[in-house]
DNA sequence: CGTATGTCAGACACACTGAAATAA
DNA sequence: CTTATTTCAGTGGGTCTGACATAC
């Protein structure tokens, strides 16, 4: 038996028609591939696909709370400590006390972190370019407003 | 904090816009919210999401291995065993040795399980119907289109 | 021999929950 | 006393890999 690589696929062979149908399903398995080029994308320089939007959050907000970044990123409280932590430890953040309480840590972006925006700026770019190679961008604009709706009416 | 239930959410608050613009996220988060609906109205009627895609597979393409069965549905052949167990506990469907090869079961339909798939044939209708709500017939073609052939190319 | 089938055990990333410690 | 913040520990569904016994 021969798919190339072990993957699940859906190139319409016997594929039943009414769960192709399945929105949840096509949901899915899109969601499940290209989130396997991106953590592959980020594997390849070392980075996890946190910590990009944790130093984008810090650059287009400010430095901010854990717990501002966790509304800021939508990645759980309890997620992001060991994402902080891995970010503190490559130098691309800074974690201090706020004076002014202090439950709080400050996350601030260092000159580091900036480079490594960039460079993740980059990946994400590369990323993109892959998953949504077939569309052109009148497509693709499409595909982000329809997603964007779904979401927006499923997580009301 | 009150984001009424603790499930992500972006509704555009301060979620950094390149973050935002991260297809592989915006996949994810769309597809985890499909599939916590899914799972919610099989769970509903005491059914897994795959029962599904293996009872409309017989259903369309008649009896066949658990291998044939797997490569129809996409479900793994390690994780279909499990799925086939619960069918035949619950009368869904028969397992019974091919007497040409005996490595192999083959899979059919009982009447049970026919009754069943009508059954979530109107769970599925319900699920598409709550997540996709917000698009009417022309967007929803419009989207799966998009998302098919972004899964096209990635499975390429 | 090599390959296909069914099965089991487990890895891994992700979403999510709960609770504890500290401080407001 | 209640609430917020950080942290740790752990659950659970889903995708996917590896290995094994059996049979072709």
């Amino acid at each position: 038996m021969d798919h190339g690589n072990d993957l699940r696929f859906d190139r319409g062979e016997q594929m039943p028609e009414r769960f192709r149908r399945q929105t949840s399903r096509l949901l899915g398995m899109t969601a499940a591939q290209a989130s396997r080029v991106a953590q592959s994308a980020f594997a390849s320089v070392g980075a996890h696909r946190w910590h990009y939007g944790v130093l984008a959050a810090l650059d287009e907000s400010g430095p901010g709370s854990q717990s501002q970044i966790a509304d800021r990123t939508g990645i759980y409280r309890s997620d992001l400590v060991a994402t902080l932590n891995e970010l503190v430890e490559g130098g691309h953040i800074e974690r201090s006390p706020d004076p002014s309480d202090k439950r709080r840590n400050i996350i601030t972006m260092t000159e580091t972190g900036r480079a490594r925006l960039a460079e993740l700026d980059r990946v994400t770019a590369g990323i993109n370019e892959h998953i949504l190679a077939p569309l052109d961008e009148a497509e693709r604009e499409r595909l982000f407003a329809l997603l964007r709706r779904l979401n927006d009416h499923l997580s009301a």
